[in-house]
RNA sequence: GUGGCCUUGGUGUAGUAGUAACACUGCAGUUUGUGGCACUGCCAUCACGGGUGCAAAUCCCGUAGGCCACC
């Protein structure tokens, strides 16, 4: 079962107000989905997920059919039973895979460049370790150094394992290194295989089609229109963002401009906190980011800046991430963030949180973990009730 | 009292004549469909004073502090 209804579209922007529903629950649109590669949100449990704020997450169909295998989580009554997730679930195709194993490592980049590089991919080449085809993908297996191969047949047949209430078609995802050529190819690819997954995938399971074609405005353009064509329940937006934040912007206005209205938009893999109200204004629905969780994990905490701001709709750009490893909090018995309402702000001190983390204590990990994902969610929330006043 | 050895950044150590190195800590950064990882900068008038040499952490003398052995 699934389905999405817009209950509000913004006279200001492109935003968008919605529903999902799916037979594990709903989602109220836009929203962040919480990465949980391995079925989990690292360091938390699932009753804590509520807690958070979050109303879906997204695992990884790559990494899932590695360990623990598609096979077991089936035979234990899919992702949502085996992991105790009560709410909606999706699973990445693998797709990303596909450059963070391949040209994302080779060049050490992410997808969005930092500084002008002069290398290129062209069409043709070929990263070290993995071998990418027309069929599919051959992946060397980060555990035992297996040959794995992950094609569009291959990932649905695992995802419709793992049986996540959302799944995503493989595609490719382009390094922003690549150039022109490159990408009209490897978009063949992504197109040819949609179909392939539309075909293949036989249960209730939604799907969504993923929109590629780089930073070139006709093929993101041209993908958008195909994809949008297919009969797809949703859809994503992957692949590489150019190197600011205004290309990024105008790119994902581009694709969603193209496709149909009444279908919800994932953005696969983007949500700083200054990207957030930029891409919901560009008509993006919910979109999964690893930041809160990551820098939790690095020691650092998002909290609201002191600076008044008075303009409403810039009111969720005063924030700022504290790095808690830094010995300046040894002695600091404030909470985290004074003006937020968590349970991890409420309960422990900066002081003890920047003990936490210094010794190297997992709950220090928990805590800040905690913290961001709710604070995360509460900017989304906020932006909801801002469409829903016709402020944003 | 005599003899020997030792003193290098916040910590522990390399370096025995030719641009002071390494690890940890500290400081400042990076991290966007996740490796709790990793990476990038920065932090030393080589105990103190004098001498020899083109050149001294390195050789010589003295001072202070420490360790060991013997009387």
């Amino acid at each position: 079962m699934f389905s999405f209804a817009i209950t509000k579209k913004s006279k200001k922007s492109s935003a968008r107000l919605g529903i999902i529903k799916t037979s594990h629950g709903q989602i109220e649109t836009p929203a962040f989905i919480g990465v949980a590669t391995q079925g989990v949100i690292k360091t938390l449990d699932s009753k804590e997920l509520k807690n958070a704020g979050l109303q879906a997450v997204i695992s990884n169909t790559f990494h899932l059919h590695l360990k623990p295998g598609e096979e077991i989580i089936s035979k234990n009554g899919g992702l949502n039973k085996y992991a105790d997730l009560k709410f909606p679930t999706m699973t990445d195709s693998g797709g990303y895979q596909v450059f963070s194993l391949g040209f994302g490592r080779d060049y050490g980049t992410g997808k969005i460049l930092k500084n002008k590089e002069n290398e290129k991919i062209t069409q043709g080449h070929q990263p070290k370790n993995i071998t990418i085809t027309e069929n599919g993908v051959w992946f060397k297996s980060p555990i035992n150094g297996s040959k794995i191969f992950i094609g569009p047949r291959e990932s649905i047949k695992i995802q419709e394992k793992i049986g996540a209430d959302i799944i995503f078609s493989f595609d490719e995802c382009p390094s922003p290194l690549a150039d022109y050529k490159y990408n009209q190819k490897a978009l063949e690819r992504t197109h040819n295989w949609a179909r392939i997954c539309l075909k293949e995938k036989k249960s209730d399971q939604a799907i969504y089609g993923i929109v590629q074609g780089g930073k070139f405005k006709d093929l993101r353009i041209q993908s958008a229109q195909f994809i949008g064509s297919l009969p797809f329940d949703g859809f994503g937006i992957g692949g590489e963002f150019g190197n600011n934040k205004k290309i990024m912007e105008k790119m994902i206005g581009w694709a969603t401009k193209e496709l149909p209205e009444e279908k919800p938009r994932h953005l696969l893999g983007i949500g700083k906190l200054e990207d957030i109200p930029k891409i919901i204004k560009q008509g993006i629905d919910t979109f999964d980011c690893t930041i809160p969780t990551h820098y939790a994990r690095h020691g650092y905490g998002f909290i609201n800046k002191k600076t008044n701001i008075k303009n409403q709709n810039e009111k969720w750009r005063k924030y700022e991430k504290i790095d808690m490893n830094k010995t300046k909090y040894i002695d600091d018995s404030s909470p985290l963030d004074k003006s937020c309402d968590c349970y991890v702000c409420k309960t422990y001190t900066r002081s003890f949180l920047n003990h936490l983390i210094r010794a190297k204590e997992i709950t220090g990990l928990k805590l800040l973990t905690f913290h961001n994902l709710y604070y995360f969610n509460k900017i989304v929330e906020n932006i909801r009730n801002e469409i829903k006043k016709g402020n944003f």
